[in-house]
DNA sequence: ACTTGTCCTGTCATGCCGTCAGCTTACCGA
DNA sequence: TCGGTAAGCTGACGGCATGACAGGACAAGT
């Protein structure tokens, strides 16, 4: 059933085969982080790799290809984002608490990933429903449990009964991922990391349960 | 001051030259909207402009310097959108409106230039400063203004001190930017524009101000 | 008609794309 | 030890995009 690693060609993949391929998958990430992803080349993938272009194209359809491999290594990380929320509490300290650890965690996990998230989200606003779907993957595993919270909290009557709460989780979610995507912008323009997080974990707050922190 | 319309190799564009020239702008735009942006190729944009790739090059050094004039239009337009929020008062009913008209009309500009801001994330996200210089153009508009908005209620104690004001603004305009990129994205997950707006009002109300509106 | 400067394109060298046939290497059973 | 078989890799090739140039077409003024 986990289906075992092919080439285009049908052949399975053995050992030798599977070491390449890796080997080609982590040159074109770094060749992701340090070059725009329209110049990235196969050839230059290959020599990097030090093998040819004709053995790249034994693995991978394209470079697109090889990139929606590296996602979905990268969704399945993803997927723990989750811890960062469920089962939290939203009141008092330990709500300030919990969206500080949120934020925390996806902006580094975005800066850990952000060469191949680049080009995911690029593909999502395409409308390519490959990637769209990885980042849905990716997101929905925080905003699901995000939601989860706001309905609870509707439901306690803490918050509400108007607020769309997927609404509201996936807007918070989507500012999050965008101000990971511009970190470096935001310093730039005069914003420093020290105050920038705790404004997103203030707003993180006020979304979720509609007032300010206790801290 | 305002430098005429100059092709590659210093020539001053006539009439002709110019509506050649922008003629391609047009159809490079149209295939960003419809083709991936690594896919897109100056042959193609030629021939759809019924003309030569090498006419192409006599106004531009390639696609992406083609796409960065577009870019810069767009954002002549975009400085507009200062008027969204500039000189609003955010206190009581007029509070909620500013958010509602702030929201619907970014989300607006954001739907109309979808394609072009694509390329324009995509660019300020991989450190290119030309592309992160536009998209401060257009962000600063909206977030100049309303950093100034949150200091104002700062002034008068409205808003807590230790808020960062321009992180806030910051934070808040990149939400917007981000729903926006992904609006389509938002409706496949099961959530309706008309419910989208609302809640995204709601949050950049409660992120000016730090209070619920009064509707 | 002639001149001048703008505008477009045919052509060419270069380099990447994507595919194939065929060679080498590794594994395995007899 | 010795084939046999499948995996693994690459050289080579037609095709196409790139980017540069020089020369021809065109419009406007004299």
């Amino acid at each position: 059933m986990t289906g075992q690693v092919r080439t285009v060609d049908g052949r399975v993949a053995g050992r030798r085969g599977q070491a390449t391929r890796q080997k080609l998958l982590d040159c074109l990430s770094e060749m992701l982080s340090s070059s725009p992803y329209r110049d990235v080349k196969v050839i230059d993938v290959a020599r990097k790799a030090g093998t040819s272009p004709a053995t790249f194209y034994q693995y991978f359809p394209d470079v697109e290809g090889a990139v929606l491999e590296i996602a979905e290594e990268m969704a399945k990380e993803g997927a723990g984002l989750t811890e960062l929320v469920a089962g939290r509490s939203w009141v008092g300290k330990s709500g300030w608490q919990a969206a500080e650890e949120l934020v925390e965690g996806f902006l580094d996990f975005w800066r850990r990933n952000d060469a191949i998230l680049r080009v995911v989200d690029l593909g999502a606003a395409e409308g390519d429903k490959r990637f769209y779907k990885i980042r849905m993957k990716i997101l929905n595993s925080v905003t699901n449990s995000l939601t989860d919270s706001v309905k609870e909290l509707q439901a306690k009557g803490k918050v509400d009964k108007d607020v769309s709460a997927a609404a509201m989780a996936g807007s918070l979610v989507a500012m999050l991922a965008a101000v990971a995507s511009h970190q470096k912008g935001f310093t730039t323009w005069g914003v420093k990391q020290a105050e920038l997080k705790p404004n997103l974990a203030l707003l993180v707050h006020l979304g979720i349960t509609g007032k300010k922190p206790t801290k």
